[in-house]
DNA sequence: CTGTGTGCAAACATTTTGCAAGCAG
DNA sequence: CTGCTTGCAAAATGTTTGCACACAG
């Protein structure tokens, strides 16, 4: 299988499905919507945030937040989406069609900056030997203040 | 001030007092008990788990978790502790007396391991840099099989 | 047809808030 | 004394589950 980084929908649609059909599973029209409306809105959804998208985007299908969640686990478990925490506050998903990147967070206004680093990467393998740690994942996250909200103050 | 980082047990009190006077806010036996209580076991706590630790350790007071969740965020808002973020599951704190240091997460049994390394602080400055953000801090957590559930398997 | 998927409502888990009584300063 | 702090119960969030009906394969 090619690998999911940068995948045009068409060929995500078709990952989508061979997931689906190898888990016994069904491809339902709640389900695409969920996928595609990610892969037109590269952005960080909570699964609120993504239910009300859906929603409105496919008022026909009546999609319910239980299913949001439903899918966007399902597409976390298979490699398609992927989550960062936020405490309290929940989690946000992002589709897992580009290549490997960190986040960099402002902590006035939370936009989300993407940034990439294979130091950083390399880094991390060091320290897992190091400590005989078999690395699985990562989460790196930056947090400060974004360029525009500097000047605001 | 003298920096967070080492402080013995005294001076991490008496740093306490101060934040506490400054802000017209009072020294009570529930909050000393939740400091000491940090101080004395140097893990990650849930609020959860620290609420139980704190009424087995000081039963007299009768500590509600209440009390719990409002002196952890008083001390992370005073930078006297620090949290990770765990998604649905919540948050873990800890002191922040000691040097900074990152995560690294056992998939299996959940075990963290701290680890700490200089080369890391530089790139994210570079990184930070480049995106034009002032940084004010980040997370940097690895996940993994610690070494013990690698034999396991 | 069979069994998976769905939306709804209810259940859950975690954290926050309102309130009356308690206690630090 | 004053007003911050506490524990309790209730509310608020965010997420998951039970169920009867819908629908994909």
């Amino acid at each position: 299988m090619k690998s999911i980084e940068s995948l045009s929908y068409d060929e995500l649609l078709l990952t989508f499905k061979t997931i689906l059909r190898s888990n016994n599973l069904k491809f339902t029209a709640q389900r695409e919507a969920i996928l595609r409306t990610l892969y037109d809105h590269p952005d960080h959804f909570t699964p609120e945030n993504l239910y009300l998208l859906v929603k409105q985007k496919y008022p026909e299908l009546n999609t319910g937040i239980t299913t949001v969640y439903r899918t966007l686990n399902l597409l976390e478990e298979n490699k398609l989406a992927t989550s960062l925490s936020f405490g309290t506050q929940g989690k946000k998903f992002e589709l897992s069609n580009k290549p490997h990147h960190d986040h960099m967070i402002c902590e006035e206004c939370g936009v989300i900056v993407e940034f990439e680093d294979p130091n950083i990467e390399d880094l991390q393998q060091k320290i897992a030997k190091k400590h005989n740690f078999k690395l699985t994942d990562h989460l790196m996250q930056l947090y400060g203040i974004c360029e525009a909200c500097q000047q605001k103050q």
